[in-house]
DNA sequence: TATAAAGTTTAGCCAAGGCTAAACTCATTG
DNA sequence: CAATGAGTTTAGCCTTGGCTAAACTTTATA
């Protein structure tokens, strides 16, 4: 079992990219400073679990993938158990998981999987991986550059800022709602959205947080 | 919010009784050394969540058994909730609560007792101390000291020993469970029971960890 | 009552995981 | 192509919470 700073660290590493991860991305997204940072990721290399060039960054070895994923599936399994049992509002999960994903035993994975049936989504609509780490390939496109006059599905909605959370949910976004975008804005890619009776303008920074899906 | 540590130390100082809990007795509980325990003491002294006197023994200040009360609680609210809502065994949650209760929030621990309706006892009959620390004075009775030839009702069983745990769970004892003492075997202690239809023989060292009540 | 044993504390060590300040590297750019 | 500045690493420090070995107290025993 890994420590709660490492299994922070790899799921970080995993969230910001496939690509080489710098150590003052990495630093911000922990709240942490770099120096701190770049000896952790030291640790890392020594241990096999992340691939290290100096100055360039840091990338996760396939065994610290694997150990993140594994990180990944235990919040969003306990996301959707909260929200299932104790019906807690989306922007309430994302903080307790944070803490109880690293005080989750195998076995108690299992179990909550085999209670929620083996959900593939969490309630932010993020897919939860397999227990080996299986994650079926996003389609899911960014609100921000979708077709215009189209019937669009909300699939995922961002789990880490509870503002903006709470934000969508006050004007009815989240998994599942029904959408058109009415128009763009040119001059800073803000959209226009038609959800059921009402119109609401959306900012492109917010759009491009939202992710849907639509039918052919 | 104090350390893991901390918090187990609390608990297992508070588990020891209100008398002055020895270094070695505490650093066997916790399975640490007593060097150890000896510097903890000294931190925790400091920070006025224990007294001690060298030499003799430390218990905790009001400020401290407070706080233990909080881990207690929360650690009995667990067990109830996996109890409730994944079916756990009862001999599977105690080493679950063990590391979930470091990683409650406050506001999910209020959410889990009101899902919960405020319960009282928890799976293993043990009491669920109230949000300030309230706790209601025990009359439970050890089953090794109770009267013969009485209807007796299984309040409590131990929550830490899986082994004895899953023993009582196949002989049928557990909280709730009817019972009546035959016969005592006075050169050790031992005694006869009926449970329903069938009698079994439960030596004095498991008969002094279940407790009982009856009526007058 | 002197001494041995049991229990406790102190001293000194270590690893994890933070920090700041200073040194280093590398990609600009003047 | 040399100098600057952003980003990264190194050096050295700190706290937490373990450990062992040695010293110290207290209690029990001869
Ligand atoms: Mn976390
Ligand atoms: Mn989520
Ligand atoms: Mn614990
Ligand atoms: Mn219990």
């Amino acid at each position: 079992m890994y420590s709660v700073a490492i299994e922070d660290y790899l799921k970080s590493i995993w969230k910001l990219g496939s690509k080489d991860v710098g150590t003052q991305e990495l630093a911000s997204h922990l709240d942490i400073k770099p120096a701190s940072v770049t000896k952790m990721i030291l640790r890392l290399t020594e241990m096999g679990l992340v691939d290290h060039t100096p100055y360039k960054g840091a990338s996760l070895t396939r065994r610290g993938e694997l150990e993140a994923l594994s990180v990944v599936r235990r919040h969003r399994l306990l996301e959707t158990f909260l929200s299932q049992t104790l019906g807690l509002a989306r922007d309430e999960l994302h903080v307790e998981a944070e803490r109880l994903e690293h005080a989750l035993s195998k076995e108690l994975e299992a179990a909550i999987a085999e209670y929620l049936g083996n959900p593939t989504r969490d309630p932010h609509g993020h897919p939860i991986p397999g227990p080996n780490g299986e994650l079926y390939e996003e389609t899911d496109l960014p609100l921000s550059d979708s077709p215009i006059n189209m019937t669009l599905t909300v699939m995922q909605v961002p789990d880490n800022d509870s503002n903006i959370l709470s934000w969508l949910e006050n004007n009815n976004i989240y998994p599942g709602t029904k959408l058109k975008i009415i128009s763009r804005d040119d001059f800073d890619g803000g959209i226009n959205v038609r959800i059921g009776l009402s119109k609401i303008r959306i900012s492109s920074s917010i759009a491009s947080l939202v992710k849907i899906s639509f039918e052919e």
